[in-house]
DNA sequence: ACAGGATCGTCCGAGTCCAGATGATCTGAA
DNA sequence: TTCAGATCATCTGGACTCGGACGATCCTGT
């Protein structure tokens, strides 16, 4: 995309009806939608806005001293909406701003106790969704999607490689 | 999403910084970003603006008349955005309006024989960029991959299960 | 025939997103 | 030191998105 969203067509009642090209990109928005579409509904019933409110949380959640910006980049998020979101979690307590000592430009996002709290709970919900998308399918399989799809995420260049 | 994007940090230098949570929702978007960066590259090079566009054209090509919000539902496009896309596909004479006869209100969309050359000329496109995510996976672990991709898109329902 | 309600495509407005600019700060070379 | 250029977070303007409203049309019951 750029850049752009693909989204759900009608969220609540999502339809994205069932199936369309045995493509590989399409297949993994309209999977990626439907996930986000339970997940969302979760996040909103306990204060958030979004997955993604979650996702930082998630990130965060290894008390790894991070930058905004190496933030950004990791949930797949543009710098610029991420400082909403932060601004969000911030003000809910769930994260804390704090200043890098060793170079004033930077801020040092920090879980908050209550951000941990929240994190846990809705890592339940993400479980129970995950378990429903994935009913009937064997713990092998499961590791083999899981996999795969890393790999399709980590493919950093690839693009570059003909230039 | 209902509807957000969780769209890519940084499209053309998409980093996406290669790794995260090793969560199911993360790693469907990281990994439709991944793809989705490659594919809108090939789209504008040849005139188009994005996968959408694309998908569109793949949808229809299949020469099955449909209305405006199946296709809407079908390639997980909000009926309000999909009309821009229409307009700019049928500004490009890639497909045409027609009037359904037996109900005035639809309008039918279907693909010109420009739009079959562009969609036949992106789809190589997409077939290279398909081989590049999954190189070195081989046929059966494909199959299962969009086997349980498509199952996971394909459930339309769940959500409303507890209610 | 007709009214009431559902459904089609489209439009509008409020909200969201992001490329690029801005200001503060760091780094390295002179 | 000083200064030019990189790098951080943030802001801003213009574009995009989508929930809800709209006219047109169809359908069903009476």
């Amino acid at each position: 995309m750029g850049t752009h969203s693909m989204r759900a067509a009608e969220p609540g009642t999502a339809e994205c009806a069932g199936f369309g090209p045995a493509d590989l990109t399409f297949l993994l928005h309209a999977a990626a939608d439907r996930m986000t579409v339970d997940l969302d509904q979760a996040a909103v019933e306990m204060g958030l806005k979004d997955v993604r409110d979650w996702l930082v949380l998630a990130v965060l959640g290894d008390g790894q001293n991070r930058t905004q910006l190496e933030l950004s980049k990791m949930v797949c998020v543009d710098k610029t909406t991420l400082i909403s979101v932060l601004d969000r979690l911030e003000h809910h307590e769930l994260i804390v701003r704090t200043a890098d000592p060793s170079d004033r430009r930077v801020r040092i996002p920090q879980i908050t106790p209550e951000g941990r709290r929240v994190y846990a709970k809705f890592a339940t919900a993400r479980d129970a969704a995950e378990a429903r998308a994935l009913d009937g399918v064997d713990r092998d399989d499961r590791a083999l999607l899981l996999n795969l799809l890393a790999r399709i995420a980590a493919r950093q260049d690839a693009a570059v490689a003909t230039a």
